[in-house]
DNA sequence: TCTTGTTAGATTGTCGACAATCTGCTTGTC
DNA sequence: GACAAGCAGATTGTCGACAATCTAACAAGA
């Protein structure tokens, strides 16, 4: 038997295809928040008929990132400081548990692999690519959640990764400002590396407050503003909730 | 205007009705674990056509109880013991976390709930019905994340809990014995109205390992029995995962 | 003017049929 | 007998059309 190792080869449907291409729209922003999905339009749009598609988007409800109104249609979640308020709180009892597990865990290859994102933000930083920042920023973060292995853990984290991937382009996109230049990761690095648990635990908890009460302070005042016309094109709006 | 608040009606359509019943199939033990779900024989047996169903059951894999593997088919997820403890270790964090929002919000509503939900699972353990008594007891266990006041807290104490309950009905199904007469949760509530909140969040920890032991140790059995031919029909069983 | 009934249009939910893919068996060849 | 090619059956994925429902505009009446 040779050495090599095969991975799994694509999945080719066409849902699964929809559903990348949807869940990318929704999490770079480019579908906005409470945009309602027609669905005649956007399977015209793929080029593939209404159920592939209806799928999929049964799928991305389930996954938390739209939300479904029998008989009136299917919306991208809305934003709302309390939704990202929830995330927040619970990502950091989620982030003590994932690096409590993977701390014995740790190994050569698990710094190579933590090095290797951390210079993946740093270079998207450089470039000023937002989206790519963020992105990269995520996957820095979820290595802690995947080496922990814990299957529904990872899965958990997953999920909310999502939501605030969708928080973090809204915020990006809405200040214009180029992104900021230092890199907020080092001392997040350096901890991971370093052999005092506690302050590594203590630090995630502190360095996601930074962001989050930037993010928070924007969905407030979002909210204030009130519900003005959202989508691109004449986009209903779910009543309540 | 009068006082009378509605809540909304219920989803007409047929796809959450095929929902509801396929899960509850599920948690139930009526599926087992790695059986095969025929979309055209199950459709017949509904009385609906493939779409809904479909639909139905894209959706519940992404709640995590069916697993799709494409042109091959979709099955019950297969319980393996480091699921049941991936899952345990994960919901102690939960419990823990839910507590803590929990405690500055009980007031009398929260007590009687309590209570109703305390009184449901002893009446169900005295009428010997077992899934019932599952049913209740994760009713009683989820009030915690109910009341936390985090609405991505209790989703994934949903999807949890999904998983959890369909081990202890496999596990309850297994052994044919009555379930144990006496009351495991009397301390559990009393502490929930006391006043040490370190103290309830240590019980939930210590209680929940009780169960999880026992379940543990049967999961371990059946994996080591090997995988037997599953379903009541032809259940094919997906290959690798 | 406000409310209620009606209607047309658009959109979602569902259906039955067809295409693509997998599985197991059979056949033919060595 | 072992093995590859090919075929038949079953099952999943996708399509286009129809039915059910909602929305908004409009008309009728108090």
């Amino acid at each position: 038997m040779g050495k090599l190792d095969f991975s799994p080869i694509a999945d080719t449907t066409r849902r699964a295809e929809i559903v990348a291409l949807l869940r990318r729209a929704i999490l770079t922003g480019q579908l906005e928040p409470g945009q309602k999905l027609n669905e005649l339009r956007i399977s015209e749009q793929m080029r593939v008929s209404r159920a592939p598609l209806r799928e999929a988007m049964r799928e991305l409800v389930q996954e938390g990132i739209l939300t479904s109104i029998p008989y009136a249609g299917t919306f991208v979640i809305d934003v709302t400081a309390k939704d990202i308020d929830d995330a927040y709180s619970l990502n950091k009892v989620l982030d003590e548990f994932a690096i409590e597990r993977t701390w014995p865990l740790r190994d050569q290859r698990f710094f190579d692999e933590l090095d290797r994102r951390h210079t993946a933000v740093k270079q998207a930083t450089r470039e000023l690519d937002t989206t790519r920042q963020i992105e990269t920023a995520l996957q820095l973060h979820g290595l802690i959640h995947e080496w922990a292995d814990n299957s529904v853990l990872l899965e958990t984290w997953q999920r909310l990764t999502s939501r605030l991937q969708m928080y973090f382009a809204l915020h990006q996109r809405a200040r214009n400002e180029p992104v900021p230049a230092e890199d907020v990761h080092e001392t997040y690095v350096r901890l991971l590396m370093g052999s005092d648990m506690r302050a590594a635990q203590r630090h995630a908890k502190e360095h996601i407050d930074l962001d989050f009460e930037e993010l928070l302070a924007y969905a407030r005042g979002l909210e204030q503003r009130g519900s003005k016309g959202a989508g691109a094109d004449r986009a209903g709006r779910p009543k309540g909730g």
